[in-house]
DNA sequence: TTGAAATCTATCGGTAACCGATATAGTCTG
DNA sequence: CAGACTATATCGGTTACCGATAGATTTCAA
């Protein structure tokens, strides 16, 4: 069952589950339930539990962010120096196709 | 075997190939490998062929391009008014991840 | 002139990103 | 005290994506 008109399927990938939850990081460290709060408000994007914490334990593993102590019952996580790296990277390329898309859109795609 | 030092596995994902392609296709018509090309020099993301193939079978299916007829060995796709809006939809929500993603870096994400 | 490189499309099998359901449990509020 | 919200975790299924492989044509230099 589709859901949305103007969506590619496949969007919340397109989107990029680790460049969002980076993002998220980037604005200081959060847990889980709070990151999605924070990636629904930012990119209008709600990760998936499964979605979620598979990515958190992918990023911890290449060392882009790392746990931290857990509080109560959160467990919160910290974007690490090599993390701000790779999201700057990402950002920047994500940043050109953006300007290029854009820039071709308003050219006119349309020769009709 | 991983190739780059600072990637997060499975980028090409997170670029999007659904963006891509649209955004290439919005320069004008193009065939699969011209594509593949134009989207090597503007973006610097490499799509294998069966990512291409798939992805374009994928989005002709969805209304977002259409096949056009096929001159010599060439089976050029245009990008539709659909795809156009879908494409404009998704630069705009790249962007403000863009945005916010850079803002919060610069802000200083490391509070050490 | 032949043969290597580039152009062009296509399919297949495998991996892993992503999703939604489900489970569990503590807290807060009406 | 029920129901909503917070919070983490796992599992099964789907599918985007990848690289290898294949095959046909064209171009171009040795």
């Amino acid at each position: 069952m589709r859901k949305s008109t103007t969506s590619i399927d496949g969007v919340g990938r397109s989107a990029g589950t680790s460049v969002l939850i980076l993002s998220s990081l980037a604005g200081g460290d959060k847990h889980g339930y709070a990151l999605v709060k924070d990636v629904d408000e930012f990119a209008g994007v709600h990760l998936a539990p499964g979605t979620l914490y598979e990515a958190l334990a992918r990023l911890e593993a290449q060392g882009l962010i790392e746990a931290l102590e857990a509080t109560d019952r959160r467990r919160p996580y910290r974007l690490t120096a090599s993390g701000a790296t790779v999201l700057a990277d990402h950002l920047a390329l994500q940043q050109r196709v953006v300007k290029v898309g854009l820039a071709r859109l308003k050219r006119g795609w349309s020769f009709a």
